[in-house]
DNA sequence: AACCAGACTTGGAAGAATGTTC
DNA sequence: GAACATTCTTCCAAGTCTGGTT
């Protein structure tokens, strides 16, 4: 299967450009029809048009599904959603139909067919560009805003809570402290088929380790499996709310056993409306973009501002635990970064040591030795194969060195140039 | 109040496209 | 102009959250 999937791999590498390109454009064109919706009279782009084709699931961590035939779907799976003047859009396979067609405009979807592994919804929506998408997505930021009219208030009630004699109070105001400070997800009850992950309503006592001073130890596996991995110093109150919850329960104990998502988020939705626990998710990730950004010089220029903000930006993913695994070939690319530089402080050594020389001898050239790397030596009958080995053989091949003399003028203009890298 | 289905957002991986370098 | 690096796009699993049902 491996090789089969390698020969149509390289099958493609193997067309020119141009012709790629012109594939590319006909493709654009024969699939141009499911790629945009009228909507209330104006044209939208779609997003995943395309049903996601069968395949072995591969989910993420230590999934217990993992691996299982996620089936083909077809026509007779799905179910449309258009407008009830609409003409029915043309079924794409011979011989096939949809499953259902209907009219619901109280959502936003347009097709919707169930995952043959978990049972759930799917669906084809609009894309992010949308009027749908981008409205609720700047709905999103408002309601973020909004509550930094809230947070003082919600702050000082929930500091008041971690003292109440009423458990679930206490529950309920430490953790969400824990969502405010930390950016943490709330956290879901999730079921025996998906991996187990946890966000802050189903942490687990053995997810924390209590040090002194006030220092709490989060590690626990967060969504998509990432390690959550963070030794925060927590405010007082907070860390002795949390040990007396911990105290007397197993390490495989929910911390927060009387409080769900549920009843959090319908206590928020008392301080604010439409409040939810993920707001605090923008507002902290936004406001500390914003405080941090506030920091920067005013007299840099956009290469260095670019520099800046994702430098910043950078901090709020580490406040959110965004994380992504180094590329596969991340290790053989520094490699290849070191040996360059090293290759390249060898070469300024030798040419400040002409310049030097030049400058007491008084003459205008010097002999120089550089270690270059061979050039292949391709021929016009080479095949494919045969470029690509002579070009290995090239790039594996050892330095050769090359003496020549050298100008002044051209030592000073290397020199330059080394400089600039 | 526990449970579940449904709808929608989030976010990382992989692949495609594009840019850069030798 | 190939090879390599970087950026953009697509894909889809995995979350959040609401509202209905038992």
């Amino acid at each position: 299967m491996q090789e089969h999937l390698e020969s149509k791999k390289a099958e493609k590498k193997a067309i020119p450009a141009a012709e790629r390109k012109k594939i590319r454009e006909e493709e654009a064109e024969r699939v141009k029809k499911y790629t945009v919706a009228t909507v209330d009279g104006k044209e939208e782009r779609v997003g995943n048009f395309r049903i996601e084709p069968p395949a072995l699931f591969l989910g993420r961590g230590e999934h217990p599904l993992m691996g299982k035939v996620k089936k083909r779907i077809w026509p007779e799976d799905i179910t449309i959603n258009i407008g009830p003047k609409d003409p029915v859009p043309e079924c794409p396979i011979p011989g096939h139909k949809w499953g259902k067609v209907m009219h619901n405009k109280a959502v936003t979807w347009l097709a919707f067919w169930r995952d043959t592994i978990t049972n759930g919804s799917k669906y084809v929506w609009l894309a992010a560009d949308s009027k749908f998408k981008t409205v609720s997505d700047a709905a999103k930021f408002e309601k973020a805003r909004k509550l930094h009219k809230y947070i003082e208030k919600i702050r000082k009630d929930y500091r008041r809570g971690w003292k109440s004699e009423d458990e679930l109070v206490r529950q309920r105001s430490v953790a969400l402290y824990l969502i405010d400070r930390l950016a943490l997800r709330v956290g879901n009850e999730k079921g025996e088929d998906e991996a187990d992950t946890v966000g802050c309503c189903s942490l687990r006592v053995e997810h924390l380790t209590f040090n002194d001073p006030d220092v709490v130890e989060f590690n626990f596996l967060g969504k998509d499996s990432i390690r959550y991995e963070n030794s925060v110093k927590v405010e007082r109150g907070a860390y002795l709310g949390l040990k007396k919850l911990a105290q007397k329960k197993k390490s495989s104990d929910d911390i927060f056993s009387r409080l769900t998502t549920s009843s959090l988020n319908e206590y928020l939705r008392s301080l604010m409306e439409g409040l939810t626990a993920k707001v605090f998710r923008t507002y902290n990730a936004s406001l500390t973009l914003d405080r941090l950004l506030r920091q920067g010089g005013q007299q840099q220029n956009v290469n260095e501002q670019l520099v800046f903000y994702n430098k910043q930006n950078k901090e709020v993913a580490i406040l959110c635990n965004h994380q992504r695994s180094l590329p596969k070939k991340h290790d053989e690319q520094m490699g290849k970064l070191s040996v360059k530089y090293e290759e390249t402080i060898e070469w300024l050594r030798e040419l400040e040591r002409a310049a030097k020389e030049m400058k007491a001898s008084r003459k205008d050239s010097a002999d120089v030795t550089q270690w270059v790397r061979p050039k292949p030596d391709l021929k016009p009958n080479m095949t494919e194969e045969q470029r690509a080995a002579e070009r290995r053989r090239a790039s594996e091949a050892p330095l050769e060195k090359v003496a020549k003399r050298m100008k002044v003028d051209s030592v000073h203009l290397a020199i330059a140039r080394v400089h600039d890298r």
